[in-house]
DNA sequence: GAATATATTGTACTTATTACAATCCCGTAT
DNA sequence: ATACGGGATTGTAATAAGTACAATATATTC
């Protein structure tokens, strides 16, 4: 299925940013924020703007086209692979990347009175190339 | 066992400001942000700088005194609770507290050359009183 | 008590994000 | 086809969280 048709699946209007926005997002595995974003079409759509990608990637979330990841870096990461799995972040370069080998717990069934939505686990450390540099 | 003792038990000088620092966060379950912390504090020591503040917990929540939470909402969080247990945000209000009848997840073990050296599970959606406040 | 190290303060700055008003563009009804 | 209306996009300005840094204060060691 194109990006075009998700995007209808999940009631966005699929413009021409949009669009471009979510193959991005839906082409790398780097979990890039809006501002990489940004940069990465810039070359490509001169005109798009920051709120653009801003607004976009946060109704993509809204509407479960995206996950939002908050870590402890400063900015905010997206994720266009809306399964059930781990991130993790290196405190050394930044990167975030998936633990392919963990199982990610279920969402948690909610207390009496709570409305769970979303979930996330995630962990921080060192990636492989930051511990090599800085351990030894 | 006193707040100091807890300090230098972790290896931090137990200063004045560190252990009202600690003080406040251990004695609440509001997960306060470091500018809440500054404001809550501001009045009894008024000479107490942002910068301190921030510091402190960065440091709390280095040497295992203190949890930072990084949720979907702005700012960082902290927790004096450092026992594994789940955290929930409310998009209503903003307020974060613990989701206790969830079992929270072991951490996960590394994959190949990476170094896990903290995780978080965290959900977010509506708090009781957002709930009833919002949905009906 | 002097010398040294560590902690704190205050200010300035950076960076991420949001607010908002103006403009644009697309789909539909005339 | 063309005009209308509503959502989408843009650009600028503002806010808010966090960090850098240099100066000062406080504590610790000799």
């Amino acid at each position: 299925m194109d990006s075009t048709e998700r995007l209808k699946e999940k009631g966005i209007r699929p413009s021409h940013q949009r669009i471009r926005i979510y193959e991005t997002l839906a082409s790398t595995k780097a979990h890039p924020s809006a501002e990489a974003i940004y940069k990465e079409l810039s070359e490509e759509l001169p005109t798009l703007s920051r709120t653009t990608v801003y607004s976009t990637l946060d109704l993509f979330a809204e509407k479960g086209l995206a996950q939002r990841l908050a870590l402890s870096g400063s900015e905010l990461r997206y994720d266009a692979d809306i399964s059930r799995h781990v991130h993790f972040r290196c405190r050394g370069c930044g990167s975030v990347s998936d633990l392919a080998a963990v199982r990610a717990p279920a969402p948690p069934e909610a207390q009496e009175g709570y409305v769970v939505e979303s979930s996330q686990f995630y962990a921080e450390g060192l990636c492989p190339a930051c511990s090599s540099r800085l351990d030894p």
